[in-house]
DNA sequence: TAAGTATATTAGTATATTCTAATATAGATG
DNA sequence: CATCTATATTAGAATATACTAATATACTTA
């Protein structure tokens, strides 16, 4: 490791050692923020996502529909979602409707708000 | 396309159609959006990119030190954080020290911020 | 209880991602 | 100007991701 990296002088040891110390402080909160920014780094999810908080809830054939993709692609980004904190899920008669993990609304509201 | 979907009577249709404009609309927005969670998705670029909110600049050999790898990936995802208007790069002397986009500061302060 | 319906799962394939190893490049410095 | 050094790029391999197609499941409801 590192077999190929520069060899300079000045190397600012501190400077190395804080930040690994930093990071390994943050390391668990890192892990769970890059799987939350990996699912919202998919467009479909991202649009699921997008979709729900200005819905609150749509059934796996609602989102089939306004999507305009199988049934089967997307159960599987509801349950990644599902399964990632960011969804939960609710049996009505036939329907299951999914909905924006409460817990996690303010944060996606704020993550998810225009910026452009 | 939804050949397999289910044949519920009581479609929304208004709601789809609505839905479905409202992420026409949205379409730009997301997409970028995507790009930006998908470039924080990955666990070695988030951490890149949380250590320069806490340390302002490093160089391509400080992140290899920090983060134990070789010169080689990281120079790889610099690249892509730059591409993605995340990061920029100022030559001093031999050494070329990145640092976060300040168009892009505010945002990622308010992305990489712990909610635990 | 039997049939029907929305949803979930699985296997397989195509594509994308991330690393390693080797090499190229740009600019500084003697 | 020649060399040296930090960084960039490339090809290739291993792994991960996202779809299709087929099938399974769980619940409802007649």
């Amino acid at each position: 490791m590192n077999d190929t990296g520069c060899c300079r002088i000045d190397v600012d040891t501190d400077l190395i050692e804080e930040a690994k110390r930093s990071l390994d402080l943050k390391e668990i909160i890192i892990s769970e923020q890059a799987k939350t920014f990996s699912l919202l780094g998919n467009e479909v999810r991202l649009k699921i996502m997008t979709l729900f908080l200005e819905f609150e809830r749509m059934c796996v054939c609602d989102l089939g529909d306004v999507l305009e993709m199988n049934q089967s692609p997307i159960s599987q980004h509801l349950r990644k979602l599902k399964d990632g904190g960011l969804l939960v899920n609710k049996r009505e008669g036939m329907t299951i409707f999914y909905s924006i993990n409460p817990a996690k609304k303010a944060m996606l509201e704020q993550m998810l708000k225009d910026r452009s």
